[in-house]
DNA sequence: CTGAAAGCGCTTACAG
DNA sequence: CTGAAAGCGCTTACAG
């Protein structure tokens, strides 16, 4: 497929290069209609597209964004990528997905690919592994937004949810329904993940304000393939929880595919409620109170962020963007 | 932040631009130890990297690949996409993801700025409505895979699930379960888009074979939106089916919506088979029985192909690549 | 073993 | 109103 350049454009034109890519940048302050005509006819007689690299090569920059998202398999990550998708489109900008596992050193790699494919500009569920790469990019005014997770020795805008909120609605919903052992089980919290971290904090002090005994034998972070352990495990204490939020989609699953197997009646033995909203919520039997983040929202803000700051230049201060909760009761409580 | 460029090193290393280039491309053939050393000191010290759209302009290559998906809502879409970007990643690919909506236009805009962006190629999902644009990408030998639906007038690389076998064995384990009055149904035929036709056709041979009346009023293509409506009818027949086949997870969403709101007994009253193996298959009450398409692989060849495509110019033969569904029993019929 | 030069396909100040 | 020239940051034959 050989391709057609703006040479071969000007060559039928019968203009020079430099009045055929002023007609393509819509410079026409001094452009005769005449000329305009030609160059029109040539461009659709030849069928050319302008070369987009050749053209981010000399003007630095690519009209590309990447988002790393630290686990696809979350639906709030594929709802975000969604969003993003959206509005860079609306905005004549592509987006480059990558998903880094929550393994930094594939994310650094995407870092360090993305950044020598020139892209304007990053949304990135961070992992903690990567603080000195990120330094350099803040350092060097690369647009950059993180999504969900807070790294406090960075100053970077960050799109998340009010966790603490978003389990205050949960714990206190339990409350109204009459439950006072109330377990909470996140994934792994030895990262210090943002969402998890204030979650169980959020627990604790929800606890404490609705005058609710803190146990710590209630309070579980560990990876998905201990849940059913831990569920064993809390649920043959003396005194077992009756009511247990589930830190995330994932987690929720498990926990489901455990009752499920165990008979265990839900919301009779055990009240449910899963932070995020899942799409099975209303068909699952019960049908599952949640609390949802209005994650569409945040993507479309995270690029809109991003998107300002790739035009601006340098944006001024830096935020933490918080998004509100919403509990959405159904059955399981 | 100042980009350091491939003239910064040379300088610093006090060798040509051509040499580091070299370099750069592991051309050591008669590189002598002492620049080598010299090279890599110097793009340590100034933390270079090299510039790949200034590579990309030059090779007229740039590493990535798109993939255009006709609907992200499906969990089949999602899944492709996480199989590609896996497999790209391994071989130092990029991966665009844009999202068609099933919408032509939208389509071929996306279409056109890819090429303008000059990936190596493309993964498709396409619609109907784009032969032409297609028809010029494959004249051009522009490297091009389609997945899940095939375009009869184009000569393209195919990847999808073998859609009869698929319906057959559901229909197949129906039957075996005593139902005769079967019914099924998917979503929108007015495209004519291949799973859809193909499983429909799937479902009348299967029928037939098996010995089983072939009614026009259990064979309904409708939109999400038309389903309650569709089900409705299907029930109220005089004979209504006693065994309904979901065309994919959407069209099993609906119908599980609806059954839940009546309360109706699944298997009992309606035994349920969906295509497409759903997360929450195995905690629905009850676990639903799914045809299940290797989504991974797929995803996964198609990548492959398209790559081959890429290194190899003209890879000679187009073929179909039919993938083995896999029928998973559990509680639903 | 290494460097000078041309070129990839655009854009952009500047001259006329 | 339009064109010649330089340049974006690389790569690649080719010369020496």
């Amino acid at each position: 497929m050989k391709r057609i350049t703006i040479q071969d454009v000007a060559r039928l034109a019968g203009v020079s290069k430099s009045t055929i890519s002023q007609y393509l940048n819509k410079r026409y302050d001094y452009m005769s209609e005449e000329t305009k005509k030609r160059i029109e006819a040539a461009i659709n007689e030849l069928g050319y597209e302008p070369n987009f690299i050749a053209r981010s090569l000399k003007q630095k920059k690519t009209s590309t964004i990447a988002v790393i998202v630290a686990n696809i398999l979350h639906s709030f990550s594929t709802k975000v990528i969604r969003a993003v998708e959206d509005y860079c489109n609306e905005n004549g900008f592509h987006v480059i997905v990558c998903n880094a596992d929550d393994d930094p050193e594939k994310e650094a790699n995407y870092i360090r690919m993305l950044r020598a494919k020139q892209v304007d500009g990053m949304i990135v569920f961070p992992t903690s592994g990567n603080i000195q790469l990120y330094k350099e990019l803040v350092d060097g005014n690369f647009p950059l937004v993180f999504v969900d997770r807070i790294i406090q020795e960075l100053s970077v805008d960050t799109v998340l949810l009010d966790n603490e909120k978003a389990v205050y609605l949960a714990i206190r919903h339990f409350r109204e329904r009459g439950h006072e052992r109330i377990g909470i089980i996140t994934t792994s919290l030895h990262h210090r993940v943002t969402p998890r971290v204030e979650r169980i904090e959020g627990y604790k002090k929800a606890m404490f304000e609705l005058g609710l005994a803190v146990r710590d034998e209630y309070i579980k972070g560990v990876d998905l393939t201990y849940i059913e352990d831990t569920l064993d495990f809390m649920l043959s204490l003396k005194e077992p929880p009756t009511a247990i939020l589930a830190g995330n989609d994932l987690v929720l699953m498990e926990i489901l595919k455990y009752v499920k197997e165990r008979k265990i009646n839900i919301p009779d033995d055990l009240a449910l409620i899963g932070v995020d909203d899942v799409p099975f919520a209303t068909i699952f039997t019960p049908k599952l109170t949640t609390v949802a983040q209005p994650a569409f929202e945040m993507g479309r803000r995270a690029a809109q962020l991003l998107l300002t700051k790739i035009n601006n230049e340098r944006s001024g201060l830096v935020n933490i963007y918080r998004f509100e909760p919403m509990l959405i009761v159904r059955d399981s409580t």
